[in-house]
DNA sequence: CTGAAAAATGTAAACGTTTACGCAACGTTC
DNA sequence: GAACGTTGCGTAAACGTTTACATTTTTCAG
C-alpha cells in the first residue's frame, strides 16, 4: 500500500551547473551565462546549440549565485499583517501582478498583527536581499523598522497606512492608501443624513492600526460638524469572534445608538451576527456601517454599508511607486486613492423606537 | 510638501561583510562565522567581542552567499491557485507556523488557477534552491509538474488534493486533505435524510479541480444507494460572479432540484445570493450545502450548511510530512484528516411545493 | 590581399558565505 | 618530560553565477 519516495538512485547525478553546460556544448561558461540572459553578442548557432545542451541536461540556473554576483535579486519584500484577511489578499495579487509586468518577483512575510514582529521580519527579508519593501505597519508615524530603512537608505513603500497630510507629527513617507479620515467621515455623514443621531463607533484596537484611528478622526468630524455628541469607541481586540458582551453593555445604555460605524468589515459582520443573537434585526432595530468593501460583504442579507478601498490598486500602485523609488526618481509625496461609498441594506432611515428602546429617538 | 526619499550620502558607506567584522573583531572570518552559527567552538571572549561589533557595525549576513555555500537553504516552497481563497489562506499560516516552528522559510506563488503556470512558477521556486515544495495542484492524477518532482527526486508533499485510494490510475503521491468522496457523500446523504429527492449539484471545473471530482463521486454514490437518479454537475467556471442564469436555467425545468450541492462554499454563497436575486428563499424554497467550511459562511443568514475541512492542520501536517520525506524518512501513503459536517439553516425538511414549482414533490 | 573595425568567444576575478584542514598552545597522563 | 588529546583559531577552497577585459575570428572596404 504504502511506497517508498526516494531520489532514484539509478540518475541521482547532481544537478547540472552553467560549467557543464559549458563543457557539453563545448564553449565556455561566459559564452553560456550569455546566451541565458540573451546579453552580449552571440552567435545564432552557438547560441541553439547551447539551449539544446540547457534543455537536454535539464539545467536549471541558480538563483543564489546569480543574485549574489549581480548583488540585486530583483525580488520584493512585502510585510503585511496576515494573509487572511480579504483586504490584504487582494492587495498582494495587486501587487503580485505589477511585480511580474516588470520582471520582479515577491518575497511575503506576515506578521500577525504583531507590532514587535515587524522587525523581525523585515529584517529578515533584507538578509534576503530584497531591492525593496512594501509594508503595512501599525503605526507608520512611530515606527522602529521604517526609521531603520529610512537610515539605510532603503527603498520602500507603505500600503494602507496613510502618512502625512493629517498630523505634522508625521513625515511624509512615501504610502497608498486612501484618505482614511475623509471616507470616515463621508459614511458616518450618511449615517446622520439617515436621520442618526446617536451614532456609535467600533474598532479594532488604535495601537494596532493607525488607520483606524484616522477613521475615527473621521467620524468625530461628522459628528461635530452636525452638532452632535460623539463618544469614545469601543476598541475591540483583533480577530473577535464574538462581541455579543460589549454589545449588549452597548444596548443598556441610557442613550443606546441607533447606529454603529465599525472599522473594518470583517468586524461589522461580525457585529451583524452577534445582533443578530441577541434578537435585533439590522436595520429595522440599528444601522450599521464598515469600512474596507470586501466582497463577502456584498453576499450579507442585507447587503453591508461600507467605503470601498481599491485593494488591488494599491498594491499596483505601490509597486509601481516603488519601482520608481528604486530607480532613484524623485519622491512626490504619499498618493491617496479613490474610494467609493457603498449603500447597502445595513443602514436605513431611522425610526421611532419600538418597545426594544423606550428612550430611542432619532 | 514633498520630500525627496535618497540614501544618507553622509553614511552612505556600503554594506558591511562577514569580512569587515572580522577585520574589526581582529579576528578571522571563520571565527565571526562560527559564532553567528553557533558552530565549532570558540572562547565565550572572543565570542562576545564578535557579537559586539556585529551589533556596532550593524552587520547583516547575506542569506545568499550563506545559502549557496551550504547548497540548502532551509525553505519550503509553496504552490497554492490563489490566496484571496479564505481556504488556501488559512492553509498557508498552518504551513507558515509550522515552517517556523522547524526554523524554516517559505516562499509563496500562485498559479491563479491556470494550470500550465504550475510548471513556471515551481520552477521559478527551484531555481530559487528551496529545499522542499508544498503543492495544490489541478489534478494529481495526471500532472507534468509532480512527474518532473518525482523524477528528480525533489521532496514535495500535496495539500487538498487526495491521492491514492479512489482510482487505480493515481499513485500514492504524499498528500494531506480530507476524505472528498466520504465527506462530499455525507453531506449529501444529510440532504436526503431531509426528505429531498431531486438532489443537484453544482461545481468548478473537474478540469480545475480533482477534488471537485471526488466530491462529485461522494454525491453520485449518495444517490446511487438511495436509488434516486444523480444527474451531471453543472459545471461552472472559477470565480464565477454570477450565477443568475444557470440557476434561472436549472428551475425552469421540468423536474426543478429541491437541493442543490456545491462543490465549494465560495461557489454556495453567491448561489445563495442568486437565489434571492431570482426571488427564491432558501432553504424554504430550496436548500443548499456547500464544501469547504469557511469562516464567512457562519456569517451568512442562515448559516451555510457544510463539510469543514481542518485547514490549517492540512498545512501543518503538510510541513510535518514533508520534513519526514527531505530527512529522508519512510513515507507511509497519503496522509487523511478529520472533516465534520456544519448543519446549517441554509437546508431543511424538503416541504410539499407551492405555487413555484408545480411539480415540486419530495 | 591587407588591415582594421566589428563580432564572437574565452579567462579569470569577483559576489559573501561555510567548512575541511592544519597548526599552535595548553593541559593531562604515565 | 615525552606523548597525546583538547581547545581555539586561521588559511584557503569551495558554492554557481556574472562581467570586465583580453583574445580570437569574421567581415569588409580599399
Amino acid at each position: 500500500m504504502s511506497r517508498i519516495q526516494s531520489p532514484d538512485q539509478t540518475t541521482a547525478t547532481k544537478a547540472p551547473t552553467i560549467r557543464e553546460v559549458a563543457l557539453v556544448a563545448g564553449v565556455s561558461v561566459a559564452t553560456v551565462s550569455r546566451v541565458l540572459n540573451a546579453s552580449g553578442r552571440v552567435s545564432s548557432k552557438t547560441s541553439e546549440a547551447v539551449l539544446a545542451v540547457t534543455r537536454q541536461l535539464g539545467f536549471r540556473p541558480n538563483l543564489l549565485g546569480r543574485n549574489l554576483r549581480a548583488t540585486r535579486t530583483r525580488t520584493i519584500g512585502v510585510v503585511l499583517p496576515s494573509l487572511n484577511h480579504p483586504v490584504f489578499a487582494e492587495c498582494l495579487q495587486g501587487i503580485e501582478a505589477a511585480a511580474q509586468a516588470s520582471n520582479h518577483v515577491i518575497a511575503i512575510s506576515t506578521t500577525g498583527y504583531q507590532v514587535e514582529s515587524e522587525e523581525r521580519v523585515s529584517e529578515r527579508l533584507l538578509q534576503q536581499r530584497v531591492d525593496g519593501l512594501i509594508l503595512t505597519v501599525a503605526d507608520a508615524a512611530r515606527s522602529p523598522v521604517l526609521d531603520k530603512l529610512d537610515a539605510e537608505g532603503i527603498p520602500y513603500v507603505l500600503v494602507f497606512n496613510q502618512t502625512g497630510q493629517r498630523h505634522a507629527s508625521q513625515s511624509l513617507r512615501p504610502s497608498v492608501s486612501v484618505d482614511n479620515y475623509s471616507s470616515g467621515r463621508q459614511v458616518v455623514e450618511h449615517l446622520l443624513a439617515l436621520g442618526h443621531q446617536r451614532v456609535h463607533m467600533l474598532a479594532g484596537q488604535f495601537q494596532q492600526s493607525d488607520r483606524s484611528h484616522q477613521r475615527f478622526l473621521g467620524y468625530q468630524a461628522a459628528m461635530r460638524a452636525a452638532g452632535l455628541p460623539w463618544s469614545t469607541p469601543l476598541e475591540l481586540p483583533f480577530n473577535t469572534s464574538d462581541t455579543r458582551a460589549e454589545l449588549q453593555d452597548l444596548l443598556n445604555r441610557r442613550q443606546p445608538p441607533t447606529a454603529l460605524f465599525c472599522s473594518n468589515d470583517q468586524l461589522a459582520m461580525t457585529v451583524m451576527r452577534d445582533m443578530r443573537g441577541l434578537g435585533l434585526r439590522v436595520p429595522e432595530d440599528i444601522s450599521l456601517a464598515g469600512f474596507d468593501g470586501v466582497r463577502v460583504g456584498e453576499w450579507m442579507t442585507p447587503v453591508l454599508t461600507t467605503v470601498v478601498q481599491p485593494t488591488a490598486e494599491i498594491g499596483r500602485t505601490a509597486v509601481e511607486l516603488l519601482l520608481q523609488l528604486m530607480a532613484g526618481e524623485r519622491y512626490l509625496g504619499p498618493a491617496l486613492l479613490h474610494h467609493t461609498l457603498r449603500l447597502g441594506g445595513t443602514s436605513a432611515r431611522c425610526k421611532t423606537a419600538d418597545g426594544t428602546f423606550p428612550s430611542n429617538e432619532c
